[in-house]
DNA sequence: ATGGTGGCCACGCCA
């Protein structure tokens, strides 16, 4: 099985993007975040064309995600819900399913602006239901799979400036907490396992020629759970989307399992 | 310290 992570920043814009990345990478499951459409405006007939089955929780102009997925490999995914059980949120952030018998998270963790805000504690307070959900979750399921713009570099090498970026936004010990919490109920951050550089980015601002000089941040992440870490043969960045034309600010992140 | 770019939508918000 091959999954998929990629936040698109508007699938109206995106969408040829999406489906030229699709017949090259041929992934079993692909989740989205920043679709910023509403569900009635969705182009399913666009997938379901080049061969894939969607699931998808939108809204208009801002956030919302989607599973983009081939039914006939993992079929049609169970347990589907789309929302944080311990969280009242009007935002849609999170689709999850259990394909087979791997249950998958497709995630856009809120960007918390600037340390101390509101949508900063928004964030926090968003994580820690993130949390409480997947760890019921781990008393069901030994297969999970937690991928999405998480909006979180969890350490200094994945910051093309650590300095500059110290505490700031995505990078602040308690955002890093929160991810750590997680992480400590048996996750492991997939591209770690294959791959220790420092210069291994998923976002890059759209100003300043940031992705010429890759100065960018790691914050899309592929966590597994041990029954996939063990299965897990690659997991890798795609920065060629990110020199299109109209692209992205994010790079697809994909990861393959030998089951 | 500021502002730079992009999407949505039609002005300011969000990232």
């Amino acid at each position: 099985m091959k999954v998929a992570s990629w936040n698109i920043n508007s699938l109206r814009v995106r969408l040829p993007h999406v489906l030229e990345w699709l017949d090259k990478h041929q992934p079993d499951v692909l989740g989205l975040q920043e679709t910023k459409l509403p569900d009635h405006d969705f182009p399913a007939d666009a997938f379901f064309d080049a061969g894939y089955d969607v699931r998808f929780s939108g809204q208009k102009t801002y956030n919302g995600v989607a599973f983009v997925f081939r039914d006939d490999s993992v079929g049609q995914p169970d347990e589907l819900v789309t929302s944080l059980s311990e969280y009242e949120d009007s935002q849609k952030r999170i689709i999850a399913g259990t394909f087979g018998d791997t249950r998958i998270y497709n995630l856009y963790v809120p960007n918390g602006q600037s340390v101390g805000s509101e949508k900063y504690e928004y964030k926090l307070d968003w994580l820690t239901a993130l949390r409480l959900q997947v760890e019921a979750d781990t008393k069901q399921f030994d297969k999970i799979v937690l991928m999405g713009d998480f909006n979180i570099a969890p350490e200094d090498r994945d910051i093309h400036d650590p300095e500059r970026w110290n505490g700031k936004i995505m990078c602040s010990d308690a955002e890093r907490g929160q991810l750590q919490q997680i992480t400590e109920l048996g996750f492991t951050d997939l591209l770690r396992k294959h791959n220790d550089s420092n210069d291994v980015f998923s976002w890059w601002d759209y100003r300043m020629g940031a992705f010429e000089r890759n100065n960018g941040l790691r914050i899309d992440l592929v966590l597994g759970s041990a029954a996939m870490v063990s299965v897990c043969e690659a997991c890798h960045v795609d920065s060629a989307p990110r020199a299109l034309d109209r692209p992205s600010d994010h790079a697809p992140v994909w990861a393959k399992f030998a089951q």
